[in-house]
DNA sequence: CCGTTTCCATATCGAGCGGTATATAATCAA
DNA sequence: TTGATTATATACCGCTCGATATGGAAACGG
């Protein structure tokens, strides 16, 4: 996980790239990215300003790959959840999954793309912009998953998956808030179990 | 709605207070609590810094009041909402007011308690508390209601309210969310419906 | 040893933040 | 008209923001 290639010449780097910009994917989780100031990033990275401008650019640069990270690491069960044989457990690994990660004891609550999308100035607008795209994307891909789920047959024909989608993003994006909010698990799991009782189908 | 006792004595003041409130409404509306700036506001509302602070007190002050507006004319649906006769009813109702309301054309998009409980700094926290302090407060009608519904029978024996109110929870603060990412009324209506269908019982 | 390169530490930049001091303008009671 | 009272207008306060300039410390090839 170590940076591959570090140039051979001149004094080199007293901390590790990886550890920092995880301790910064903490920061701008829990406060999103303009209330995470630089102050809060440095002393969670153990890091001096200039350091964190030559290692990652600036900012918005580390917020975006802290977002990768995110994506990589904390967002593995969407993946995973897409490839549930039914349409009823795909929705229910993605629900059960990000409860997990947002409910985390040793991480921060919530999650980062909603509180990115939702706490952004207009200056940090195309910020904003980048995480709705991720998130839109994440989105095709579940759309074409109902498809495929009607195509199967265990979802019913009746089903708008377009509006099937919107209602499941509002699930997990409600449960988000909730998270943030101080919902414990245990209240995350009675709402997910009651929302998969109603689920349509077999 | 002229603020009724105006002192006789001074100058008087030359602009509405109700108007401005209601323009400092929108601001936070639209832009959160902290995202709001003494310009943004001040811009709005037609007045200068010392004027605003002369008549609401602060910034905290302004946005206490401007909730308290929101409350009562943006969410009177709720209070509406809570004496359909039905759980189904008093769930469409929510939903379908909620969506009206965050999709106004001439208002800002989403809604200002979920923008101010999740975009909110550590120095704001006192806010982000009140806000949801509200929100607690008609979550609990929420549960009443459901109870009385399971009393009266249209609402089926095996049914958890809580996981059932915060699953309702999560669908308006899901839209919400969605709306103030640019969803239409009409991607909204199709998660309505689809969420409808799934409603247990009657 | 040297010269080069890169990193770290401190101090600082200009801009915007919430909030206010000061002075002037407008209204009232007398 | 005069004095008291209140609103407005301008300029400013201390502070934090993201971002950098500067100088020295640590590694390398020669």
């Amino acid at each position: 996980m170590e940076t591959v290639a570090t140039p051979v010449k001149g004094r080199p780097r007293e901390f590790c790239v990886d550890m920092a910009l995880a301790a910064a994917l903490r920061v701008f989780w829990s406060k999103g990215y303009e209330g995470a100031s630089l102050n809060d990033l440095t002393e969670a990275m153990g890091i001096t300003r200039p350091s964190l401008y030559a290692a990652f650019g600036n900012k918005e640069a580390l917020f975006r790959k802290a977002l990768d990270l995110y994506e990589t690491e904390k967002l593995a069960y969407v993946g995973k959840s897409l490839a549930e044989p039914t349409a009823r457990g795909v929705a229910e690994h993605l629900l059960r999954g990000s409860m997990e990660n947002q409910t985390s004891t040793c991480e921060p609550h919530g999650c980062l793309g909603v509180i990115s999308s939702v706490a952004c100035g207009e200056e940090a607008e195309c910020i904003r912009l980048e995480v709705l795209e991720r998130g839109k994307v994440a989105r095709r891909a579940l759309v074409e998953r109902f498809e495929r789920a009607k195509v199967e047959g265990d979802l019913p024909e009746s089903v708008d998956v377009e509006g099937l989608t919107s209602f499941l993003y509002a699930l997990l994006q409600g449960m988000a808030v909730q998270a943030g909010a101080g919902a414990t698990r245990a209240d995350l799991e009675r709402m997910i179990d009651t929302s998969m009782i109603m689920w349509p189908s077999k």
